[in-house]
RNA sequence: GUGGUUGUAGCUCAGUUGGUUAGAGCACCGGUUUGUGGUACCGGGGGUCGCGGGUUCGAGUCCCGUCAGCCACCCCA
């Protein structure tokens, strides 16, 4: 025998999960589309030569590579931002610009595992490229904040800072040619004490007033005003001051939005590690696990695919992690809930009356109602077992008595209530009162979005 | 990748200073006269103690390796 395993960092989903995991998906497709983004799609293997040197030199060591077949070095996507940017340079002329796409898939990075950190995880790219528009800055927050409030979360930050800020202010200190090195001790705040990081930044040669000011800045917090205003005192002026604007401007039109004063925060310790980002960069936090990491960062870049074509293509994006989201949504006790999809389970009792089942189960189906007509004419106690298992809502039970009175049983599993449904034969009136005894009355709801 | 920590039935765990056929609760399957579920009672299946070596008369219990989970560093979703 061979055991079942799987992979150190790969997993498997469980329908309970599987169900939260596609809803979430499925909130995702709808925030993204109801903003304008289109949907694309790009092959998980790349040449290698389009991955490596792309990222960082850390994603080029945690990147799944081989040689395939054909005797070709290929290599497995470890983000969608890169294989976006070879998209982008391939299809521009066809694509017209400004272009709003999203992508949700899967992406593998042989990387160290740990709770909301996996090899094998899913993200849900969106970017708006060919533009530099303060408005494609400020729909980045918006979409984030709508799609966290969309998949039920309600306590949650959405953190906003510049880049040009952070600039301004090395560039003061005359840090400017170590800015990386830096903003990344800088970006350890979260975790780290203040004076280990003021030990790093001295350990790179900052100064000490150097330091003090940065730890001064990282710690700014309050009022967007107060912050913004601190700020510009501490850029100065030029691309500093722009950052200030800029961030002023994403205040202003996330409250012009309806977004609730606090969930966007302007937060000067947020840097994020990457050093394309050029201006705007935003992380997003659960309120009650901060420790999990941003669910959905990103950023505006100046150019996203300069090594793969000459034209410039700026943009700004973001991904949510889903993966990492449900890890959280589960230690917060979110994670559980039905195994099924279906809405009426509906029992069995023989062969007898196949043909009517077929009819009704049809009917259902029509009326825009899942359901599992289960396969197995049991004794009605074991399926209703089972059916309160896997969490139906409810349960048609029509039997012999039931077919010889033209009458159903509808079971709400929840209150073990039931009720009687006459419907003499007509499968549509059976359907049409079980839509309404289900608290969805009207026509089958429109799959749209 | 580095360091630390954990690994016994599907799940949560017990397993005495290493010693006869490895236990419990929950879950699962069946039954309590054959059409009604989450409660009660009865019965049942299921574990080569993650895997592989070693020490020993004898190892779930000690040692090494390996795989996997978790935590920290690193990086990030």
């Amino acid at each position: 025998m061979i055991q079942p395993r799987t992979l150190k960092g790969f997993r498997d989903h469980l329908p309970a999960q599987a169900l939260v995991r596609e809803r979430v998906l499925d909130v995702a497709r709808r925030v993204y589309r109801s903003y304008g983004f289109a949907p694309i799609d790009t092959p998980a293997l790349e040449y290698l030569e389009i991955l490596t040197g792309k990222g960082s030199e850390e994603t080029d060591k945690q990147l799944y590579r081989f040689t395939d077949h054909g005797g070709r070095e290929v290599g497995m996507r470890f983000d969608l931002t890169v294989p976006f940017a070879r998209f982008a340079a391939q299809h521009v002329n066809e694509l017209g610009l400004p272009f709003k796409r999203y992508h949700m898939a899967t992406v593998w990075r042989g990387e160290n595992t740990q709770r909301g950190r996996y090899r094998e995880f899913m993200q849900c790219d969106f970017d708006a490229i060919g533009t530099t528009s303060p408005v494609a800055d400020l729909e980045m927050v918006l979409v984030v904040h709508d799609l966290l409030v969309a998949i039920g979360i309600e306590r949650f930050k959405v953190r906003v800072n510049d880049r040009r800020v952070l600039a301004g202010v090395l560039g003061r200190l005359g840090l400017a040619e170590r800015a990386t090195g830096v903003l990344r001790s800088l970006d350890k705040l979260g975790k780290a004490t203040a004076e280990a990081v003021a030990a790093e930044l001295e350990g790179q040669g900052v100064a000490g007033p150097a330091v003090a000011t940065l730890l001064e800045m990282v710690a700014l917090a309050g009022p967007a005003d107060e912050v913004l205003g601190r700020l510009h005192d501490m850029a100065g002026d030029g691309p500093g001051t722009a950052g200030v604007e800029s961030l002023r401007g994403i205040v202003a039109g996330a409250a012009a939005a309806g977004v609730p004063v606090g969930r966007v925060v302007v937060d000067p310790g947020i840097a994020r590690g990457l050093d394309y980002y050029t201006g705007i960069v935003l992380e997003s936090f659960l309120d009650d696990l901060p420790g999990l990491g941003s669910i959905c960062s990103g950023g505006r870049y100046d150019d996203l695919a300069g090594l793969y074509t000459k034209q410039p293509l700026p943009g700004v994006g973001a991904s949510l992690g889903i993966d990492r989201l449900l890890a959280g949504l589960e230690e917060l006790g979110r994670g559980g809930g039905p195994e099924t999809p279906a809405d009426v389970f509906l029992a069995y009792f023989g062969p007898a009356h196949l043909a009517d089942y077929l009819k009704i189960a049809a009917a259902l189906r029509r009326a825009g109602l899942a359901v599992e007509f289960f396969p197995e004419a049991r004794k009605l106690g074991q399926q209703l077992k089972l059916a309160s298992k896997r969490g139906f809502p409810a349960a048609l039970v029509i039997g012999g008595d039931e077919f010889q009175a033209g009458t159903a049983q509808l079971k709400n599993m929840a209150s073990q209530d039931s009720t009687i449904i006459a419907w003499h034969g007509d499968a549509d009136a059976l359907a049409a009162a079980v839509r309404v005894a289900l608290g969805r009355p009207g026509s089958p709801a429109r799959t749209s979005g």
